[in-house]
DNA sequence: GTGAAAGCGCTAACAT
DNA sequence: ATGTTAGCGCTTTCAC
């Protein structure tokens, strides 16, 4: 464990402020804040500006960010809740463009990996005072108000979208409604749903399975029939078992992850995929290409929609009005041999 | 995107202040401070603490986490800083009793995700001023010291030890000490070690190579035969190719992934594991049982590594001793089949 | 046992 | 163009 005390770089010192930049250049702290916070209109002679740069560098100055944050009245925080699932590509994708948009706006980034009660999630914001909240998946009504009470300015979901809750949702729905409107399109009738054993997963699951029995109903099919589908050799097989004894054709997968126990569990039971069993993940991780046989699968744009969120947050706490949601956030089949 | 303005609870009211629970409360914001903080030593009588209690919870009062700070000199925040890998369930663990051991003690955990540049982890710094942070993989000598002048107290790696580095080390090297000393004792003399694509993964694969290349020292066998593992079908099958064809015999893996993609290359090379090729992994996933043939790999007891670290990170903080490591941070072989 | 008051470091309105 | 000043909300001596 690599530890050592304050300030190894003028050890026992404690924190230059802008009263030492101010000292140390010849001008008064308003200047020096002035000359670091560069505003606009402010017209600020060169040469001062530059003697007020050059201290503040020899010197090491950080500005407190507590400090300013009283000031201000508000953070440059971005709280971004997740449970702390396993992490594809797709979420990677995701947060990494977030976190850059957001940065280029001067705001920062943080994760709070949580699959418990909201209630921890209340205390890291009490802790942070974050200027907004992002949560996947989305907060219920209530938690959120929660937050709001406690300072937060902005709480969404990870999707991006315009109006409340509708936007939000449809899009939610989507992964679910490709997979169906692809096995249907084959000519599948009876559709099963692979429902993911992790419980935190629930209500993204519910989102997706929504948005299949959707596609059913408008295609006259008989309803998806759910199966959990443990991440466990022997009991994936019995939901295999069951659905394949039910005359069920057509697996939609919660993610890649399920797909690929559905996989296994047909190989166990000399199942042929797709002959017997046509498989859909989402997500479409690497280990899809990889698996026997490769994996039909749902790929997100989520780089993109991590960059059109922090358009949309930047906007808002600019107090300018938002950009108009990315018209074509794709969401796209890859077609292997799975189904 | 469900967004509201601030305060739903008191809309455009601004946040309440201790001011307002000692005026709700009829006592001075001295009181209501000593209530709320509850100092040991303090005697504060019932009554009085009761009525300020209530006076505070009717308000929805949440106290100024700026304000505090800036008083205090300190925040309570812990950064995690990792790049965003496929989180596996070993990761999940460690954040997770991490973030409850700090949070015990009124510290509060949160993760900057990303694989790029130091700088950005040094911009979150500046946005948080996090107590503490936390590396994984370990952070360089500079870096760090860039962190420690920008006001952050504690730098630390995830591997809980005592000493400087070495420690630390010493526990990075683990997993492949591990692996080569179960491969060697099976009876294999020429090792291989998987290594795996993603380059932001080299500081911690170089760590575990080091495990593997001591054993195989010390037991006289060759140096391992280092081979990179891409996550993609046709790729993975040349690795494993070029292994066989060179007299290989036991292949230790960065993790299950990558022993994952080497059983697939296997497969479609025609070569039996664990008869032509054993494979060990790292991680013990939970696709690793599912595998085919199932996976041989080792398990990290990572929630104990969390707890210890959360305890030793307070103590420090709270200026006491810090508790002695763990003594047996368990980490183990899960035999199955592939090795 | 409780209150008055100082001050953490910063920004922004106002004065010069 | 730059300096003076008044707080942001909190904790914590120091009086009473």
């Amino acid at each position: 464990m690599v530890v050592a005390e304050a300030g190894s770089a003028r050890p026992g010192r404690r924190a230059v402020t802008s009263a030492d930049v101010a000292r140390e250049s010849g001008v008064s702290r308003a200047t020096v804040s002035y000359v670091l916070n560069r505003k606009p209109g402010q017209t600020i002679p060169e040469e001062t500006r530059r003697r007020v740069l050059e201290a503040a560098r020899r010197l090491d100055y950080v500005p407190s960010a507590s400090a300013r944050a009283l000031r201000k009245g508000q953070t440059g925080i971005v709280l971004l809740a997740m449970p702390n699932l396993p992490q594809g590509p797709v979420l990677s994708a995701f947060v990494h463009e977030l976190a850059d948009g957001l940065s280029e706006g001067g705001l920062t980034l943080v994760t709070h990996l949580d699959d418990r009660a909201h209630s921890t999630l209340l205390k890291v914001v009490q802790a942070l005072s974050p200027v907004a909240v992002i949560s996947y998946p989305q907060l219920p009504p209530e938690p959120s108000r929660r937050l709001f009470a406690s300072g937060v300015r902005w709480v969404t979901g990870v999707n991006l979208s315009l109006g409340p809750r509708d936007d939000d949702h449809q899009w939610a729905v989507l992964p679910g409604r490709l997979q169906a409107e692809y096995l249907i399109g084959l000519g599948h009738q009876r559709l099963g749903f692979g429902w993911p054993e992790d419980p935190t997963l629930a209500p993204i699951a519910q989102d997706r399975l929504e948005g299949i029995q959707r596609c059913c109903a408008a295609a006259g099919c008989p309803p998806p029939e759910v199966g959990t589908v443990p991440i466990e050799p022997v009991r994936a097989v019995e939901a295999v078992a069951t659905w394949h004894d039910r005359g069920i054709t057509g697996i939609c997968c919660y993610n890649d992850d399920v797909a690929l126990a559905v996989l296994a569990g047909a190989r166990m039971r000399h199942l042929s995929v797709p002959g017997d069993l046509a498989v859909v993940g989402v997500d479409d991780v690497p280990l899809a290409a990889l698996a026997n046989p490769p994996l039909t699968t749902i790929r997100q744009r989520s780089d993109e929609q991590g960059r059109a969120l922090a358009a949309r947050l930047l906007a808002l706490v600019a107090g300018t009005s938002p950009p108009p949601a990315a018209p074509d956030l794709t969401m796209s089949v890859v077609i292997r041999e799975s189904a």
